[in-house]
DNA sequence: AAAGACACCTGTCCGC
DNA sequence: TGCGGACAGGTGTCTT
């Protein structure tokens, strides 16, 4: 699923097609998710869509007094199509426009979630106690070093803990390691200030990069009007076990840490 | 408090 | 061709 640029991407590609709309409908044909899509969500009918923004993995969708809170977990796709276009196996749920389309979400493995908050947004359960963006100027080396001294877990752990710094996965984490030159497992406490720095501003990089690109796409992912994410031809690392490493060339490796696929160049990070 | 295991699902791919 | 197993972009919860 996605990570922060593909739902970057997302957001991007929906806004101009929903902001300004009224939602004269809402359709849930299948409510079962991860968040199972709550009764209430019917109450965005008649209210116009004034924004559509993202925290972290969530996508924001504010109409009237309202702000539905959309996840897309590992599979999840928002589209933008007519209001006549078939139906596809796990269209979960349709959001119906004021002109003539609707805002589709489909979902194979159920992993999304639907909310739709009373009161503020930011203070429902998903947001609540999420750690700073990455691409905003409070992620800084000072900051990654100070939440990282306090943990033993491996450095990858803590790049992709929600908690620390939001919008990091598991394609990501392991680009930015092998850009950084640090090894996946090492302690975290282990990461000096200066590899903080490194790391702070290859995040930043390979983030904005993949935005640009329109997002990574592997199997699922598509872009609102269906195109495929660019970036996956720019993966240096990930999926590329037994590949030389193109710094290197020594064969990259892989391992599995906190249950997740991690790629990596043994000569190439400590 | 932190870390690890596991659960939630379906689709796809690979080896036998 | 069919079947079993491994694996997939996330995150919440339970156990150590």
């Amino acid at each position: 699923m996605p990570e922060l640029p593909e739902v970057e991407v997302t957001c991007r590609g929906l806004r101009p097609l929903l902001t300004g709309r009224r939602v004269t409908d809402v359709v849930v044909r299948n409510p079962s998710l991860r968040v199972p899509v709550p009764g209430n969500i019917s109450d965005l009918a008649g209210e116009v869509i004034t924004s559509v923004s993202r925290r972290a993995k969530y996508i924001l969708l504010t109409a009237g007094p309202k702000t539905a809170v959309i996840h897309l977990g590992m599979t999840g796709h928002l589209s933008v199509v007519d209001q006549n276009e078939p139906l596809k196996k796990h269209d979960h749920y349709d959001f119906i426009l004021d002109d003539g389309k609707l805002m589709r979400y489909n979902d194979p493995r159920r992993f999304g979630g639907l909310w739709l908050p009373e009161g503020d947004p930011f203070s429902c359960a998903p947001l609540l106690g999420l750690g700073v963006e990455p691409l905003t100027d409070g992620f800084t080396a000072e900051y990654l070093y100070s939440r990282l001294q306090t943990r033993n877990c491996p450095v990858k752990l803590s790049l992709m803990n929600n908690v620390i710094v939001v919008g990091i996965g598991n394609i990501y984490a392991s680009e930015v390691l092998f850009a950084s030159g640090i090894h996946p497992g090492r302690p975290s406490s282990e990461v000096t200030m200066n590899e903080c720095r490194k790391l702070v501003s290859v995040i930043r990089e390979k983030l904005e990069e993949s935005i640009r690109n329109g997002g990574t796409t592997i199997r699922n992912y598509a872009q609102v009007d269906g195109s495929r994410g660019e970036f996956a031809d720019r993966l240096r690392i990930y999926g590329k076990k037994g590949c030389p490493c193109p710094v290197c060339g020594s064969p990259v490796q892989s391992v599995i840490v906190g249950q997740r696929s991690t790629f990596y160049c043994s000569v190439c990070q400590k």
